[in-house]
DNA sequence: CCGCCAGGTTAACGTCCGCTAACCGGCGTG
DNA sequence: CACGCCGGTTAGCGGACGTTAACCTGGCGG
């Protein structure tokens, strides 16, 4: 992979060109597909034209790969963080479990597109590009495997991992939601979100011991 | 849109050619992308080769065009039969929602091809196609907010909707689970998923008087 | 037995697309 | 002031892709 990235962190005000190339190209991959969106229509969408995108990327291949690279990494990391803080913090384990929840539907609603991406258009990456994404996306569901496993050490791994995947799903469906057809503001989407996918979770459990009569 | 398609109901021992196409492309669709699988390959895969899929189908767009269509009819006649007969049957409003939701599953596991396809390569299809699917899964959506909303009346429209896409995606996560790697067989599955969904409802609906202290 | 047609084949066409080549202007630095 | 290079431009190439054309063949009805 290219060198040095600037360090995609706090929202710098003025973005770089690269940023906004990258912006864009995640806006028109999410609604048209990678395969759908032109080179020239991504420089178009930057104000400059075709070929000039290979002033900063080395393809249309790169750009996709540094989307996904990115959003991979700094989901796990950002959830890592979270746990360490809530361990530091001296908290238990159902706070991390929260703090993951939060800070994923921060994300969801933040980068929707991103979001959208990252589970959609991973087969179109190379083959060693895939692997290393499939690896972030892995250590990122162990990571909350591993926090609801503290939360409930009864839960056996494979249930935990099936019942993580499809809190992931219930989360990402923001991108479906958050038109300007649903719930008044971002707010109250992020706290039904919460509440839900704690909901799912306790059901997970409660249905593996006895059912709840 | 073509006539006579073979009325997709139960399955034929022997599948007449049309749908043997439809499955491969379906099944390629979803694992490459529309724009990612070219004719040549979707014939190879039923044996025949590139342009003789036009003698069953006017072109590549009119196969997604009869996949989409298709699972969003099945969807949401199915749901309309399952609440349907639930009501005849005289069960209460809850009873329809559980069969919402295993109906749901069933098609997830059995389908789940057809389930990518649905809310991933929407924007391929052309506009009075789209409008078409999109009006069909409108009205799905509607009938489980229906439901749900009888089941709890006092949950606002809006809030009733966020709840029931965030359930659809809780349910269409089957398409990242299921791999060989995850629970041992689709049953258990299938009763997680179950479990989850009604969970998350409940917590929707929870939440929305006080909180649970 | 003839002919037709359903359902294949291969060849070819036109377009689109990713990418490279060649060129160029402006601006900061020695 | 000259120069280099950063970041643009347009032209064009090569390959892939969807689609059409032209042709072929085997089985079935009259």
């Amino acid at each position: 992979m290219s060198a040095h990235a600037p360090s995609s962190s706090a929202a710098s005000p003025r973005p770089t060109r690269r940023e906004q190339i990258l912006r864009e190209a995640s806006r028109l991959f999410a609604a048209r597909g990678f395969h759908g969106v032109g080179v020239d229509e991504i420089g178009a969408a930057v104000g400059i034209s075709g070929p000039a995108l290979y002033r900063h990327f080395a393809g249309k291949d790169a750009m996709l790969t540094e989307l996904l690279v990115g959003i991979s990494t700094r989901l796990r990391d950002g959830g890592r963080q979270r746990v360490a803080e809530a361990e530091a913090a001296g908290e238990p384990p159902a706070a991390a479990l929260e703090a993951l929840v939060t800070g994923h539907i921060d994300f969801a609603l933040h980068d929707r597109d991103l979001i959208t991406l990252h589970d959609r258009e991973l087969e179109r990456l190379r083959a060693d590009d895939r692997r290393q994404v499939r690896q972030l996306q892995r250590q990122y569901v162990e990571l909350w495997v591993d926090v609801l496993r503290r939360v409930h050490p009864e839960l056996p791994p494979e249930r935990a991992r099936a019942s993580v995947h499809a809190v992931f799903g219930l989360l990402n469906s923001t991108r479906h939601l958050s038109r300007p057809d649903t719930l008044p503001d971002r707010g109250a989407t992020a706290v039904l979100l919460h509440d839900m996918a704690l909901g799912a979770f306790r059901a997970a459990v409660d249905a593996h011991h006895g059912r709840p009569g």
